[in-house]
RNA sequence: UCCUCAGUAGCUCAGCUGGUUAGAGCACAUGACUGUUAAUCAUGGGGUCCCUGGUUCGAGCCCAGGCUGGGGAGCCA
């Protein structure tokens, strides 16, 4: 009879019966003593163990099982007379869909560094690090649509293609068809875009923001999660030229609002990922804290990762505003004993890398919220506070990471927003659109950008963005 | 882009003060063993010591330039 098939995680919940026969496919992980197959088919963190009978099977067959060939194995479910699993698979037959030369695969049945695997992307993910990567990275992906989704949020398509590159939020990248060793040239000796085929100029976007506040005014609760791309040239283990941006914009949401949407959401996708997730967790836990014992111990973290996953769940984010940074920042003995590169000697100053780390990691050791920033190192778009001198910002930083999201509440007035863009340079005109939701029935509204794989970094635990994406985009790199 | 550390076998690394034939573990191959959990034991093959140039009687080791990778900074999400 015709049984539907079963996947390795599936299986592993089946009660034991010798009459059913299975039919399971998937990937060899190891192949112990000519008799025990590690089969994943990565449908979750667990292994099937395969038993071939001694001297049921071909020899020839027997050597075509190497570590990374695809196998398709009929058998009996039976309970595990040893450790390590309680039920394995009785093979009655094994077909080799995929060879897999064992001398030239390059993963092996061992230890490999992060830094090799990234130079095998297409075969990383084969790897039990990579697998409990990805499929975190897609639970925390379907969490937020639930989030939003359960929240009455509409999910909107903001374009990927842009022809705003006024927002100044990074270079961006160009997207044209003109041929580029012959570019129409105008009079002036300028790129004529009018031949290009938009006939102007497009960009890829960096953000959905302006056009996800147009549908903010229509849907009133909105969100985008789609890729974002900034050719800045960036080196770091935070950035990439490609990633994935969260950003929702309510209607009638203040600041406070905001912040308590962020926070809600960030601790609901945590949550999802804990409950959906913990055999991954507990994995990527083990591997966080073998690494954690390599360091000295002055430098390790309080906490393992399971452990500052649950903690962020359970305490509220510390709220504080620019100045009252600015003021612990500088009442700091690190900042007396001038341990910061970047002394905090003024109001004004904005904050480096390694203020915010002294915030978050020593200070509150937690998640902060920091509201109120200088209108001066903040985008255009954000609404000014009554002193004249602060915008309504939010931005959450979280350990180890930083900046994890970005927000504000928004300047609806359309006086005081046409003079920051002016004050700041941006092109009215080309921006016509964004000021007409100002002229058009305005109203106060807030929103913030999430960096996905940021978040994802967190879940993890991984210390190079580079490994929560499966194929990452920095300076110099797009391979796969 | 800047600062910094590194590059030796397929992978992870050792290689003393510059000295003769460059090593280990894992992986791989062959054999043995057979209820293993990254199996074990034995044997074996495997090297452009990142590249170019220089110093030296002699360079994996010293010097200069470059390439590649890691970490940090800036920009930010």
């Amino acid at each position: 009879m015709l049984k539907p098939r079963l996947s390795v995680k599936e299986i592993l919940h089946q009660d034991p019966d010798p009459k059913q026969v299975h039919t399971i496919m998937g990937w060899v992980r190891t192949f112990r003593n000519n008799q025990f197959i590690s089969l994943s088919d990565g449908s979750g963190p667990d292994v099937l163990q395969v038993v071939l009978e001694l001297g049921k099977f071909d020899e020839n067959l027997l050597k075509r099982i190497t570590t990374g060939a695809c196998l398709k194995i009929s058998g009996k479910l039976v309970a595990s007379p040893a450790k390590g699993q309680s039920v394995e698979l009785l093979a009655d037959a094994v077909e080799v869909l995929g060879d897999c030369d064992a001398e030239k695969y390059p993963l092996q049945p061992k230890k490999h560094s992060l830094e090799f695997l990234r130079e095998i992307g297409h075969l990383r993910m084969r790897t039990q690090t990579f697998g409990a990567i990805f499929r975190l990275r897609n639970t925390a992906a379907f969490a937020i649509h639930k989030f939003f989704q359960e929240k009455g949020f509409l999910y909107i398509h903001t374009p990927i293609i842009t022809a705003s590159d006024a927002e100044g939020a990074g270079e961006m990248f160009r997207v044209t068809t003109l041929d580029l060793n012959h570019v129409p040239k105008n009079e002036a000796g300028e790129v004529d875009y009018s031949k290009d085929f938009f006939h102007r100029s497009a960009n890829l976007t960096v953000s959905g923001q302006l056009e996800g506040e147009l549908a903010a005014m229509a849907f009133s609760k909105i969100y985008t999660f789609g890729p974002t791309f900034r050719a800045e040239n960036s080196n770091t283990t935070r950035h990439l030229a490609e990633f994935w941006m969260i950003e929702p914009e309510m209607a009638f949401y203040d600041l406070e609002d905001n912040m308590n949407l962020a926070e809600e959401m960030l601790k609901y996708i945590i949550g999802e990922c804990i409950k959906q997730n913990d055999k991954d967790l507990d994995f990527l836990n083990k591997r966080w804290e073998e690494e954690e014992r390599q360091k000295p111990a002055a430098e390790r973290y309080p906490m393992n990762l399971l452990q500052r996953l649950q903690f962020v769940l359970e305490h509220p984010f510390e709220r504080l505003t620019y100045t009252q940074a600015i003021e612990i920042l500088q009442n700091s003995n690190y900042n007396k004993k001038k341990k910061f590169k970047y002394p905090v000697d003024r109001w004004g100053i904005d904050l480096q890398s390694e203020h915010e780390r002294y915030l978050v990691e020593k200070h509150f050791q937690k998640p902060v919220i920091l509201t109120d920033y200088p209108k001066d190192i903040k985008a255009f778009y954000m609404r000014l506070n009554e002193d004249g001198k602060t915008v309504r910002a939010m931005d959450i930083l979280f350990p180890g990471i930083g900046e994890i999201v970005g927000g504000s509440q928004r300047e609806e007035r359309y006086e005081y927003l046409l003079q920051r863009m002016r004050e700041m340079n941006i092109p009215e005109k080309e921006l016509w659109w964004y000021l007409d939701t100002r002229r058009f029935g305005t109203c106060p509204h807030s929103g913030f950008g999430l960096g996905f794989e940021r978040l994802v970094q967190f879940i993890t635990g991984m210390g190079n963005i580079r490994d929560v994406i499966p194929f990452p985009r920095f300076p110099g790199h797009v391979e796969f």
